[in-house]
DNA sequence: CCAAAAGTGTTGCTTGTACACCCATGT
DNA sequence: ACATGGGTGTACAAGCAACACTTTTGG
């Protein structure tokens, strides 16, 4: 971080440097109705007003990246303890035509069922299906592009949903949004066989009846596990 | 990246926010003797004299986080195009005692056969095997060890080496070069089957009488081939 | 009864791993 | 001749993918 230079004294050696606004941004998936969802902001004022945009804020000086994302997840969720991931940073010069801001992204995993809603829409925020995405200012679509191929990657060396679904589900809900992250299908039996062979998840005594005439059991994550992302769930690519 | 806020101007809603040193630190590793080294170099000036430091600089006004480690590892080795890949953003506010200062990290992998020795050598800078690293300065241990991580991961699913090995290499180069990275040994057979089945390789038709009695061919990678980050090289965990 | 999902079992293929074995050759 | 790495083959285990089949129950 600095070359050395015997001339200067301590604190010129970073006086000779710039300065930077340091943004972060942040990816907010959910999973509703079967579907991938990515919570966008309308853009409130020029230049491209009215353009979605990725919730974001600035890192203030006291606080970390991830903290200044929690924060942000924090002011428009109305969520403390989100999954939060550091994505890649995206710093070209001229990516926002307003000043040079360098943004950190993340991931952020959130269950759409117990965020605030209420905070969320009076900011005019909407949820977006990942597969019909409408145009967003600046770098956003690159930068959700990469958050969503991170996203698989996560899915496929660990697994995902304790963060996204809510806190019961079926197989069949987990199977469904592994096929929204890959957009793909997965066969039923083989999938259910590969999940519980990591021994991550817990039968519950609960059935659901209301997506099958049969019924079927209700699992939820164990607690305390360490999640061990070391297991392959899917072949990906 | 910007709350709505209609009050105030464009450039207001910048100018509220601090702004901040932004650093790229470099984790630069080569091959050489069998061994996986790390280059680093010596703090010139105090806090912390004496310590060891990766490679790094401060991002200018004009250049993207990336341009800047590029820019320093030039500076530093002597090399252009360097395979760069970015890690982690390490923010911790009180990380450098000397500033607050926001380092975003990288991978560079070096071919120590071809940089320049003389300005390494200058610098004071030293070529550390990863298995005996010195102390470092501020979080750069952590730095590191992530650095380490993601060139693991990197080597998992994708055949490195065409960074790290000398252009022509034999197959036990490669193998002893995956076993530095791994500090794991491979099966001699195995691996080469392995190996040779992504078809990236190229024989050459010379070989390599100093390391084996028998001579083993040399192998190149082949030139225009994307690299295919897509195979699975080792089980990794 | 039929459709549709739940849940289990079977089979064949691919991949990984351990290891045997011959080859070539410098010492 | 023998130790050393080069290179190939084999045999077994594990994992994966395709798919058959049985169960349950609401419509």
């Amino acid at each position: 971080m600095e070359l050395e230079n015997s001339i200067l004294n301590f604190s010129d050696i970073y006086k000779q440097h710039p300065k930077h606004y340091v943004a972060v941004d942040c990816s907010i998936f959910g999973y509703e109705d079967g579907e991938l969802k990515l919570l966008l902001y309308p853009r409130g004022f020029e230049p491209s007003q009215g353009k979605w945009s990725l919730m974001g804020g600035f890192v203030q000086e006291n606080e970390s990246v991830e903290e200044a994302a929690g924060r942000v997840l924090l002011q428009t969720t109305g969520l403390k303890d989100i999954f939060l991931e550091q994505a890649t940073a995206f710093s070209r010069p001229d990516r926002d035509p307003g000043a040079r801001v360098i943004s950190m992204t993340f991931v952020a995993l959130i269950r759409i069922d117990i965020h605030d809603k209420d905070l969320v829409r009076e900011s005019g925020a909407h949820w977006w299906p990942v597969t019909k995405l409408p145009a967003m200012i600046f770098d956003h679509e690159a930068i959700v592009e990469n958050a969503l191929s991170l996203l698989q990657q996560e899915a496929s060396i660990g697994l995902i949903g304790n963060e996204l679904l809510p806190e019961m589900f079926t197989l069949m809900q987990l199977r469904n949004l592994y096929e929204a992250i890959f957009q793909r299908t997965f066969d039923p039996g083989n999938f259910r066989k590969k999940v519980l062979s990591i021994d991550l998840l817990e039968r519950l005594n609960i059935k659901n009846t209301t997506e099958s005439k049969k019924g079927a059991f209700y699992y939820k994550f164990k607690k305390n596990e360490p999640g061990l992302r070391t297991e392959r769930i899917v072949k990906f690519p």
